[in-house]
RNA sequence: GCCCCAAUGGCGGAACUGGUAGACGCGGCAGACUCAAAAUCUGUUGCCCGAAAGGGCGUGCUGGUUCGAUUCCGGCUUGGGGCACCA
């Protein structure tokens, strides 16, 4: 029995792909295009099984497109500034570039184990000059269009470390590396207009119909375009106002108090000559700035004293409170608050006692015994208790009260939206400098086109906190451009968000050197037919791609409304947890094996071990599984295999040792049954002559029904479902023993489908036993099977028999059989006589080809 | 806190648009081969009653719509993703 030997067969054919330059992309207007791409990775150092995951779908989808006849463009990058390699010059004293370009060179090396149907020629980096300097470029363009500006704007700031922290580097409200309570500080930085294509990019989401709904929900959720009503109170004993915005008018009349941020102009003023709101205020800046960390506090307020007029009748005062929940990014940064009807309004009542009043009574329920005590009513209703209100429906309230407002002056019905504008600056080394210069006499002053690129100096040292480009001696002195005097250059760089956002377009041309890309590339490749990637990106990275797209489109760069135009959104994996039983320490699965009484023991010390939940990979709680040691024990055709067997790709896969095992034996299963046919095949240069035994013309049927199954599953993305169907079709091969007639012929044809179906999944094994079945050239470039329409579909169906819904008998039927032949076919059975019991047949439905109910 | 998603045998999952629940795989059990083991092959395997034929129950919980619900609707529970400076 020979052996397959994995090592040498794929090496050879990923030598053979290269040689021939299978997979390299020409432009090419005549034939139709396709463009895969996977979300390109961050060089963490090597490669894990998520990305396993990910590029293994990319390249099922690009190889079968490749077999269906299309031009597949299908490049990698990477994804090679930000926040890590910052991380790893402080703790291994190692500079940011130095370690980005080994970890790309080591997880290139890996992934081109995987046997990935990519154009290596159109690899790019996103840290190198020849990248970044085109995105200066597009800044300096999207300032000339004003979708860039300045303003000022909240970090978190580590007072002992003097440095500006990100959202993950704040636990608890500390820093992560001193433990410093974090402040709130105020910067002046850089804006992306994105609001300026709020509608339109809301809009855009109905025609993409190739994207998941639940991504489109996302993002029209943060988008979060609402119509409300601006309108101004009267603060009682001054001579300003204050405005606020809500979404629901109609609740007016239920208002118990105003609050406004603690960011808010008014907040501010007042706190100047009150230390004790100037505390609280100081408070409230101690929470991080994201937006989970303020809704999950404790909800408090500061009572300023002051008093706004309730504008539908002069007598009526309500408090005004700085609050902590108020955003002041949202609305105006000022609310009135009606307990009865939202949740954070009702708890933060509940704390001040403050009056609850329903005004909004679900319909056929007592005014007067309608309480909210615990939890709002959100729901819809009649207006009570609210003067020229009652009686109206929620909407006509809104209305009627906004139409008001605007007649009195007082007020308009607007809309506003949650997306705020894209902050863009980083006080970072590892980035895109922002190619602007400031002057002090001329202020900010873009670099001119001809100075740029604006080149990041590697020449940088980490020994003290803060960003080393200020720290350069050098580097940031400059001239103004302007005036010619003495000046220094911005030191932020630029958000790694701006680097994703383009990257797809840049593949297009990739080598092109005096331009981002060349316009005929572009119109030719985009939109991206498919990208694949993890729902974790699902709002932020997809909403800046499609908003980049659009700026550069209003720049004159292309024209393109939409850059993805097919979307998958890929499950994680995950795997078992183990601790030390004794220590409760975390231990990796390499450090567990299973003893002779099944039990789980350490290896090195044979101590017990405690199995915990499935969870993602993670370095935290080691139980990861290194892609590199399952390729070089198993081969990449079972890495791949498994990755695409069982869980359906949307979903979380757990990693199995058993699950390898099943797609390892699977491989050998395969290779044993081609090579080592029952009877000698006909040669594959014969043609095909029948008759065939009964045996082979129902596995004939089975393999034409395999072949249009599968080219279904693989366009749904039910990789799971192709991996059963191609076993299904090897159990059947495996029970032809070549004795009947024409059963050679049927096996050759049977091998032969297998081995075309399985080449987008396991492409090494499937090109080795192509060579050995005596096909021509390279599989890679072999057409897609196609099936035979006439042996794709059953001639006689099993169809059900219900009698009141429950299964009684299944009967054998000619396909799409006449219903009264159906009906009288189940009415004749044995058992659903039987069933039937003597009682009247009251009625019957029949469901062709699937079942028959027989109501009594 | 807010937004989004998921839940089916011992396990991963299948079931197309509301129409035979459990395809395919893993694991288990029994057998073949072997001095033995591994590998491989064959049979069997949702749970309960039954010798069998057959019957009852069963898709996280709960209520509804329907001739018929894993699938649609309402209310929960648990787990996961995102929340604007991780990528």
């Amino acid at each position: 029995m020979s052996r397959y030997n994995v090592k040498e067969t794929e090496a050879k054919w990923q030598t053979a792909w290269e040689q021939q330059g299978c997979f390299t992309a020409v432009d090419d207007a005549s034939r139709p295009k396709y463009y895969v791409l996977e979300m390109f990775p961050y060089p963490s150092g090597r490669i894990h099984m998520g990305h396993v995951r990910n590029y293994t779908i990319g390249d099922v989808i690009a190889r079968h497109k490749r077999a269906k006849g299309f031009n597949v463009l299908h490049p990698m990058g990477w994804d090679a500034f930000g926040l890590p390699a910052e991380n790893a010059a402080l703790e291994k004293k190692v500079h940011p570039a130095v370690w980005t370009r080994e970890n790309i060179a080591t997880m290139r090396g890996q992934l081109k184990t995987m046997g990935l149907s990519i154009d290596w020629g159109r690899e790019l980096a996103t840290c190198d000059v020849e990248y970044y300097r085109h995105e200066q470029k597009m800044f300096l363009d999207f300032l000339r269009e004003g979708l860039a500006y300045r303003k000022e704007s909240w970090v978190n700031w580590d007072p002992v470390d003097n440095t500006v922290l990100a959202n993950e580097q704040v636990i608890d409200g500390r820093g992560w590396r001193t433990g410093a309570l974090v402040e709130k500080r105020k910067l002046s930085q850089w804006f992306l207009k994105i609001t300026a294509f709020a509608d339109e990019l809301l809009d855009a989401l109905k025609g993409l119909d190739r994207w998941p709904d639940r991504v489109r929900i996302m993002q029209e959720n943060w988008i979060g375009r609402s119509t409300g009503l601006r309108f101004r109170f009267r603060l009682s004993g001054r001579d300003d106002g204050l405005e606020v915005f809500t979404t629901r008018p109609d609740t007016l009349f239920g208002a118990s108090f105003a609050a406004i941020s603690p960011n808010h102009p008014l907040a501010q003023e007042l706190a100047a000559g009150n230390p004790v709101l100037a505390e609280f205020i100081a408070e409230c800046s101690r929470v991080g700035t994201s937006e989970e960390a303020i809704e999950t506090q404790e909800k408090r307020g500061y009572d300023t004293g002051l008093r706004v007029v309730h504008p539908f009748d002069e007598s009526w005062a309500l408090p005004v409170y700085v609050a902590n929940f108020v955003l002041m990014e949202y609305g105006t940064g000022a609310i009135f608050g009606c307990p009865a009807h939202d949740q954070r309004d009702l708890d933060f009542a509940n704390k001040y006692r403050l009056p609850v009043r329903p005004v909004v009574i679900p319909a056929d329920t007592d005014p007067a015994a309608f309480v909210v005590e615990g939890e709002a009513y959100t729901g819809p209703g009649v207006l009570r208790n609210s003067r020229f209100l009652d009686g109206l429906d929620a909407e006509s309230a809104k209305d009627e009260v906004g139409r008001r407002m605007e007649e009195m002056g007082q007020g308009e019905r607007t809309t506003v939206y949650r997306l705020r504008d894209w902050g863009v600056s980083r006080q970072r080394y590892w980035g895109c400098p922002i190619p602007v210069i400031h002057c002090p006499s001329c202020g900010v002053v873009p670099v001119p086109e001809s100075d740029l690129p604006v080149v990041l100096p590697e020449d940088v040292t980490f020994d003290k906190p803060g960003n080393p480009l200020d720290h350069h001696p050098t580097w940031k002195h400059t001239r103004c451009p302007t005036c010619g005097g003495v000046a220094t250059r911005e030191t932020d760089t630029f958000d790694t968000f701006i680097e994703s956002s383009w990257y797809f377009a840049r593949f297009c041309s990739p080598r092109v050197e005096d331009q981002a890309f060349t316009r005929s590339s572009v119109d030719y490749w985009l939109p991206v037919d498919q990208y694949i990637g993890g729902i974790e990106h699902a709002v932020l990275h997809l909403l800046y791609s499609r908003f980049w797209t659009r700026a550069l489109s209003q720049c004159g760069y292309m024209e393109l409304p939409e850059p993805f135009a097919g979307l998958f959104t890929q499950g994680m994996v995950n795997h078992e947890t183990y601790k030390d039983a004794r220590t409760g320490g975390w231990l990796s699965p390499a450090d567990v094996a299973k003893s002779e009484s099944g039990a789980l023991l350490r290896v090195d010390d044979g101590g017990p071990v405690t199995v915990g939940r499935v969870e993602k990979m993670s370095k935290s709680k080691k139980n990861v599984v290194d892609p590199a040691a399952i390729i070089g024990t198993y081969g990449a055709d079972a890495a791949r295999l498994f990755m695409l067997s069982d869980s359906p790709p949307e979903r979380d896969l757990e990693w199995t040792e058993a699950g390898i095992d099943g797609a390892w034996r699977y491989i050998n299963r395969l290779w044993r049954m081609v090579t080592e046919p029952p009877v000698a095949l006909p040669g594959a240069d014969e043609t095909m002559t029948g008759p065939f035994s009964d045996r082979g013309n129902a596995t004939r049927r089975l393999i034409h029904k395999t072949i249009a199954g599968m080219s279904d599953d693989l366009e749904k993305f039910r990789f799971n479902k192709a991996v059963a169907r191609i076993r299904e079709l090897t159990n059947a091969l495996g029970e032809i023993d070549g004795s009947g007639e024409g059963e050679g012929w049927v096996l050759r044809e049977g091998y032969e489908t297998a081995v075309r179906l399985i080449g987008p999944m396991m492409p090494h094994l499937a090109e080795e036993l192509w060579q050995r079945l005596g096909g021509s050239g390279l599989l890679a470039d072999q057409p897609w099977p196609e099936a035979d329409p006439a042996l794709a579909v059953d001639d006689e169906i099993t169809v059900a028999v219900q009698v009141n819904g429950k299964l009684r008998a299944t009967i054998a039927l000619p396909r799409d059989a006449a219903k009264d032949v159906a009906e009288a076919a189940a009415l004749g059975d044995s058992n659903v006589v039987k069933a039937l019991d003597g009682k009247p047949v009251r009625k019957v439905i029949v469901v062709p080809n699937r079942v028959i109910n027989v109501v009594v």
